[in-house]
DNA sequence: GTCGCCATTTGACATTTATCAATTGATGAA
DNA sequence: TTCATCAATTGATAAATGTCAAATGGCGAC
C-alpha cells in the first residue's frame, strides 16, 4: 500500500494516538481496493471479515427486510465504517454500497480485535468512536420517534444549511435516497418540500435556498441534543 | 458501601476482568441510593456526573422534545445505563427515570474515564459493552423504519415470548410505556392488539396467550440481525 | 439536436396513525 | 362497600403517510 494511503488512515482520531509498531502490523494486512458505483462492499448478515475505511468517493448503509429497503447512514471520507461488528466479531446489521466511484481501505478485523488487546491508545481511541457512534444513531431515533416526516426534512435542511454556512446549498443525495433515510417515501418528500414553501424554503433540483432560516428554525426547532451530530 | 454489593457489579462482564486495585479505586467513590418508583434520576443535556448501575428495579431512558415524549428503553438489573456519555464526557442524550423503588449504584463519571485509561481489560470490556448497546439501536431503528406499527408489536410479542419460554406470559411494563416504546400511541397499541386476534393474540389486561406461535410468525416474520437483543 | 431513460413530481385515492371525547374497568383509600 | 382515580378501550373523525399511475423534466447516448 502507498505510503500517502498510510498518511491519510494515519491521521484518523481512530489510529492516531497508536503506537507505530501496532500501526505497520495493522497496516501489513491491509490493502487499498477501487470500486466503481453501486456495488455491494458487504451484506448484512455476513461475518465482519474487515473494517473499512472510505478514503474517497462515499458509500451508503442501507438495510432490509421483508422486501424493503431503508438507508440508514453515509460514510463519507475519511471515516470507517462496521467497527461494532468488527469489534464484537459479529455479523454485520447493515448492507453497504458504493454510491460513487470510490477508494476503501480493508482491513482484516482479526487484526484489529488482536492489536486493541495490546495497545491502550488504540482501544480508547475505539471507545470514543464507538461512543460517538451510538449517539449518532441515538439522536437519529429521537428524530423518527418524536418528529412528523416534515420536521424531520426541515431539521435536515437546517443541518445542511448549518455545515454549508450559507442560506444557499446544494443537496448532497439524490432525493430518492434523501427520503429512504428521513423515513419516508420520494412522493411523500416532493410534498413536504412542497409543504416547506411556506417557511421560504426553494427547492430548484438538487438546489436549496432557504429564504428566512429563523423561519424555518421556528418551525423546525432545531435541538443540539438531536441534531448536532458531532457530539 | 456494602460487600455484596460491590460484588454484584464486579460480576457484571463491564467490571469481570478489570484489576483488583483499580476496581477498588473506582469502588471508593461508589455509592448505592435507593430510589422511590418515578424518580428522575438523570435529565437529557445534564453532564453526565456519574455512571448508572441498576441492581433491583427497573429505570425507563426517555426522552423529549417539543413537548412530546418518547420511551426509549428499559433498564434491568444489573446493568449500566449511559455508559457512552460518561466515556465521551458528554450531556446526557436520554432522560431516566425509576419505574418502580430501586436501588441504583453512582460511579463518579471522572473515575471511570481515569481507570479505562489504565486497565487495558476494562477499556477492552467498556469496548464491547459499548459495541452491543449500538448495535442495539441499530436494531431499534431497523425495527422502527423497516415495519409497520402491528408488525413491530407482533415482532416484540414473538420476543417477549421466547424470553418467556412459554406461550402464555404477562406484559412486563405498562401499555401506554409500550406504546410509546413501540413508537406509537396508547389508542394504536390497543387496536393493534385487536389486529393480532386474526394470528391467534389473546389479550386479557397484562395476560397475552399466543395461540399458535408459528401463525403469528408467519406475519410477523422476525428476524435475528432486528429481534435478537443478545448480539 | 433528438431520443430514450430515469428520477421526480403530481394527482387521486387508500391505508395507517393520531387526536379528541366518552366510556369502561381495575385498584386502592376511606 | 362505595368512591375516586387512572389506565385502557372504544368510537368518531382528522391528519399524516403510503400507493399507484400518469405526467414532467433533466441528462446522457447516439
Amino acid at each position: 500500500m502507498p505510503e500517502s494511503h498510510k498518511e491519510e488512515i494515519r491521521g484518523l482520531r481512530l489510529f492516531a494516538e497508536m503506537d507505530e509498531k501496532h500501526f505497520q502490523a495493522l497496516m501489513r494486512g491491509t490493502y487499498v481496493q477501487n470500486f466503481p458505483p453501486r456495488i455491494d462492499l458487504i451484506h448484512e448478515e455476513d461475518a465482519p471479515d474487515f473494517l473499512h475505511i472510505v478514503l474517497t468517493g462515499s458509500v451508503d448503509l442501507y438495510t432490509s427486510w421483508n422486501g424493503r429497503e431503508s438507508s440508514m447512514a453515509t460514510v463519507r471520507p475519511i471515516s470507517t465504517f462496521i467497527l461494532a461488528a468488527t469489534v464484537n466479531d459479529l455479523p454485520y446489521l447493515m448492507s453497504a454500497r458504493t454510491l460513487e466511484r470510490s477508494r476503501i481501505a480493508l482491513i482484516p478485523s482479526s487484526e484489529v480485535r488482536e492489536v486493541f488487546g495490546k495497545d491502550v491508545a488504540f482501544a480508547q481511541a475505539i471507545v470514543s468512536e464507538l461512543a460517538q457512534c451510538y449517539r449518532s444513531v441515538v439522536k437519529n431515533t429521537k428524530d423518527l420517534k418524536l418528529r412528523t416526516s416534515l420536521e424531520r426534512l426541515a431539521n435536515y435542511l437546517i443541518r445542511q444549511q448549518t455545515r454549508a454556512g450559507t442560506t444557499e446549498f446544494e443537496l448532497t443525495m439524490e432525493k430518492r435516497r434523501l427520503a429512504s433515510f428521513l423515513g419516508m417515501t420520494p412522493e411523500n418528500l416532493s410534498r413536504a418540500f412542497k409543504g416547506l414553501e411556506a417557511y421560504g424554503v426553494k427547492v430548484s433540483a438538487n438546489h436549496i435556498s432557504v429564504a428566512d432560516p429563523d423561519d424555518l428554525a421556528k418551525f423546525a426547532k432545531p435541538n443540539p441534543f438531536i441534531d448536532d451530530y458531532s457530539t
